[in-house]
RNA sequence: CGGGGCGUAGCGCAGUUUGGUAGCGCGCACGGUUCGGGACCGUGAGGUCGGAGGUUCAAAUCCUCUCGCCCCGACCA
């Protein structure tokens, strides 16, 4: 392509409502524009490395037998209501109804029509095993869309369903799709780790995600560097570390208005590890008290796998509930149900004495208050990983990928259903996957850029490599440059050449910022002794070779 | 959905406190000089000051309502 001919609109300056590195880079180098909150538009440029990402999707996709489709992204409701999502999924869903009045739903995601078709065509074990996937687009009303493109209300997947007669199938499915996407991530030039993750609205009881390590990142994840455990924090097990607890007798302190832990642990010099935190929430079946270690913080998550949906409880509650301010509240005499996390169990802590203005000092599991017990805490970096006991490291990351065992959940609510080599009637067992592309681009970005702008990693750049001719006044340089760039394309390089009317700095400084892996610059005085120069926009190093060189030069170095 | 911030030329911003009829830098167009890291000089185009209503002789500026965008949180296949 030709620059000059090429739409890419570079902007000296970032808009002022970007704020993420690859937001930032996105829109100044004419990769994107916005269109409203969540909308993306993609520009050639950014279109190019979308569709090279595609390309390694479905190369890879293929390697493991999967097929491609394409469904619809306007779905009946009736079908989302046999699966009961219809009800299940709040505001994120974009429902609308056609002009009879029939209930419509643009898909948030497809297990409901891929099921829906498994339901109509598959009928025996003879069929099984299928994957099928699409790249196909997405529609969820975010209830806050977010940096830039990664966190958008349009966007487009690749999501592939596989379909097994039985578990071992399933798995199979499973392994073959978890080995394609460290494929892909791979090719894609990321730095990725594949961690266990909280299936949430799929259902399905096994999953894990690929993360892509950035600051930019929504997702935390705990790992341990030893025995390798890794787990997003939403449901990462970890042991605290125990906290020092002097053989207390048990006795009341006062601590007039010192409510939070930190209030106390000051007061009393006492380090918040010391401490029980109360923490009052109202489920579905009443009010529960929630306890962690003065240094946890309660995971809600967690907790609501133990008594299910609930919100904390609002300070005019506790006090009726309980009877005395929050701050004061704690476990000892009280009737109430109450779930204690795991570090509690041993030692002496120190909590509200259920008085106003009083704590109590001392206080031991099962003598003083007796829970049911679970892991209701976050884990945080230097909790010790729970298999061998290594302190764990947290680190935020971009989700750019997932794997779900689905099981029975859709095919039974959607009777997709075949027969078996008995002639039994079974549910197909179903595993979902999804890859994000735009998600793959930005975390490329967010782990490859620099001052200058986007360094690309070569298999998803935009181009191979730009030619920047400097002086097009300069028929030997002009000469030159459309010489190498028909050549460049006959080799099957895709190449961009700058054949703009621009002073030098402004080709240099958009083609750092564009991204583009390799420049070579034509200038005029090196042309003079047959010479080019070829940079490396990473490393910035810079080779003069022959311009006859150019070709073998790039093949060379891979 | 809760909290905070911001909407003035294509982009980045000033002007709003104290009401007096809109400005700077970049970009854009034209002419000239320049030409290996976002050139310089000159001329010029471009604005419903997010929108609606109100107060006032007069509103970008004050009041009310409303829309949009960003950030934090909640939420999140």
């Amino acid at each position: 392509m030709r620059f000059s001919k090429m739409f890419i609109p570079t902007l000296r300056e970032a808009p002022a409502d970007a704020e993420a590195i690859s937001h930032i880079l996105m829109l100044r180098a004419g990769y994107v524009r916005q269109l409203a909150a969540g909308l993306y538009i993609f520009l050639p440029l950014g279109w190019r490395v979308l569709n090279k990402i595609d390309a390694i999707l479905k190369e890879e996709m293929e390697s493991i037998g999967a097929q491609e489709i394409s469904m619809p992204i306007l779905h009946p409701a009736e079908i989302w209501q046999q699966t009961g999502r219809w009800d299940m999924i709040g505001g994120e869903m974009f429902r609308l109804k056609d002009r009879t009045d029939r209930d419509f739903c643009l898909g948030m995601t497809h297990e409901e029509i891929m099921t829906w078709l498994a339901s109509r065509e598959i009928r025996s074990y003879r069929d099984l095993p299928q994957v099928w996937y699409q790249i196909q687009t997405k529609l969820r009303d975010e209830a806050r869309p977010k940096s830039g493109i990664l966190r958008t209300r349009e966007f487009i997947m690749k999501d592939s369903y596989s379909f097994d007669a039985d578990d071992a199938g399933l798995d199979k499915n499973y392994e073959l799709h978890a080995e394609a996407y460290h494929r892909i991530f791979s090719r894609c030039g990321l730095r990725f780790m594949q961690v266990e993750s909280d299936p949430g609205m799929m259902g399905g009881g096994y999953s894990h995600e690929f993360m892509a390590p950035s600051p930019a990142g929504e997702d935390e994840i705990a790992l341990c560097d030893h025995c390798g455990y890794s787990a997003n924090v939403e449901l990462a097990l970890s042991t605290p570390l125990a906290s020092e607890t002097p053989d207390w007798p048990c006795e009341e302190v006062h601590t007039p208005d010192k409510r939070t832990v930190k209030e106390v642990s000051n007061f009393m010099k006492l380090q918040p590890s010391n401490f029980l935190k109360s923490i009052l929430v109202i489920s579905e079946q009443g009010p529960v008290l929630a306890l962690v270690r003065g240094d946890q913080e309660l995971h809600e998550k967690k907790l609501a796998k133990v008594i299910g949906s609930h919100r904390p409880a609002q300070k005019i509650e506790v006090k009726e509930i309980l009877g005395v301010e929050a701050g004061f509240i704690g476990p000892v005499g009280r009737e109430i149900r109450m779930i204690a996390d795991h570090s509690l169990k041993q030692g002496a802590f120190v909590s509200g004495a259920n008085k106003q203005h009083y704590h109590i000092k001392g206080i031991r599991a099962e003598k003083d208050f007796t829970a049911e017990w679970h892991d209701i805490h976050i884990a945080k970096a230097g909790d010790l990983c729970s298999s061998c006991s290594t302190p764990l490291r947290v680190e935020r990351v971009i989700e750019i990928g997932n794997i779900f065992k689905l099981g029975t959940k859709y095919s039974s609510a959607l009777k997709a259903v075949f027969l078996d080599e008995n002639g039994q009637e079974k549910p197909i067992i179903m595993g979902s996957y999804g890859i994000g592309p735009a998600r793959i681009a930005a975390a490329a970005i967010e782990q490859n850029f620099d001052k200058d702008g986007i360094i690309w990693p070569k298999s998803i750049a935009p181009f191979d490599v730009e030619l920047i001719p400097l002086n097009m006044n300069d028929p030997k340089t002009v000469e030159t440059a459309e010489a190498l760039y028909r050549e460049l394309r006959l080799e099957k390089i895709d190449v961009l050449m700058d054949d703009r009317e621009e002073r030098a700095g402004v080709k240099f400084k958009d083609a750092d910022l564009i991204g583009i892996p390799t420049q070579i610059v034509l200038g005029e005085k090196t042309l003079k002794e047959g010479l080019v120069e070829i940079k490396d926009r990473k490393t910035k190093e810079m080779v003069k070779v022959k311009v006859e060189e150019v070709i073998a030069h790039l093949k060379a170095t891979p």
